[in-house]
DNA sequence: TTGAGAATAGACCGGTCAGTCTAGTGAGAA
DNA sequence: TTCTCACTAGACTGACCGGTCTATTCTCAA
């Protein structure tokens, strides 16, 4: 593994824990014994380096995206709950400090326009996702046709971000749980 | 207006924008004209300080829930909706910055017991108010009896705070109009 | 075998951080 | 009038910040 994965690698858990600026450049290279001539190196400056970290953690978020939305073996409502299941998993593994984009997201967007244009990007990205899914849910009857997918997708990651906070501060998945019974059983019952 | 107060004053709002860590002590003294010597004694560190101001932040939720949620003329569903509504006219007031308690819980709850204590408190308080608030609208018949009063406070409350997340990065309202929609009108509908 | 450039290595820089210390000021009590 | 104490004032401290610099080592192509 190169200095430059070790250093990202190191970077999705300690940005996760720590956000941005209570995340020493020194602490993260002593966490990989890695001298700093190496990372700057590789990267221009910490906010390259946390730029480039959000690339990474995006690159597992369109993984989940695919393994998830394009299961044949789901409805295209089950589909879009699948991938917050993983998701959700995925917070469990990491000990239930919620969504790097959204810690980053609250941290940053006040002072720091770029990071605030990155992260809502990532978000816009992701919820186009969902709304075909959801497009695609509508067509098969799962949802009003006068649904809005793409406000219904916005919604959905939206509330699960909300939950992945209280989840963080509870260090406890039961808000996620129950964002998504709600959200699911309500946009179902509003066809029934 | 004391020193103090005005420390207060200025750190909800520094705090809003900038958050913990990248809240300098010295930048809030410039802000008020304030000397070193008076911030000390008037405060034990910059963590009672941070402390103090959700504490000063809390007095407003709280008048804002005393204002919505005892509002006679209202229904109990749209008493709770009210107060949010309110919530919504603070962020527009500065700026669409989202909520603080939002901002320092991501940036804080994954390094400091402390603040992730604190403010999970202060979620919690709101949340068990807005419970008995939809107590009463289940007994007027607004919600089915079957409802869960508190888990739809919690619920209600966190997606709020993620719509007030999508709303600070976009610096834009509608998330949390969105959301409202949403919420309530599934909240209604399951009763219909 | 040698030359070139990528990568490693860590001392070092100016600036800023939260927090301390001592001196001085001002208002109200005795 | 004088004593007291809350408060103001800001110089100062040591640690740490992100980032720079030069020297060295490694890798691989010519």
């Amino acid at each position: 593994m190169t200095t430059r994965e070790r250093l990202l690698d190191a970077g999705l858990e300690m940005l996760l824990q720590h956000g941005y600026n209570d995340l020493g450049i020194q602490a993260l290279l002593r966490a990989t014994g890695t001298p700093k001539g190496s990372f700057y190196h590789h990267f221009q400056s910490k906010e390259d380096f946390a730029l480039q970290v959000i690339d990474r953690y995006m690159e597992e978020v369109h993984r989940g995206l695919e393994l998830s939305l394009e299961d044949p073996g789901l409805t295209p409502l089950a589909r879009a709950r699948r991938f917050f299941e993983l998701s959700r998993e995925k917070y469990r593994r990491d000990g239930y400090l919620g969504c790097m984009l959204g810690g980053l997201g609250q941290e940053l967007s006040g002072v720091n326009p770029t990071f605030a244009a990155k992260i809502e990007a990532c978000f816009s990205e992701i919820s186009c996702r969902i709304a075909s899914c959801l497009e695609e849910a509508r067509r098969q009857g799962e949802i009003p046709q006068q649904a809005d997918p793409r406000e219904l997708a916005n919604l959905l990651l939206n509330c699960w971000e909300g939950a992945a906070l209280r989840s963080r501060l509870l260090r406890d998945p039961a808000p996620l749980d129950q964002m998504l019974d709600f959200y699911f059983s309500a946009a179902t019952r509003s066809v029934g």
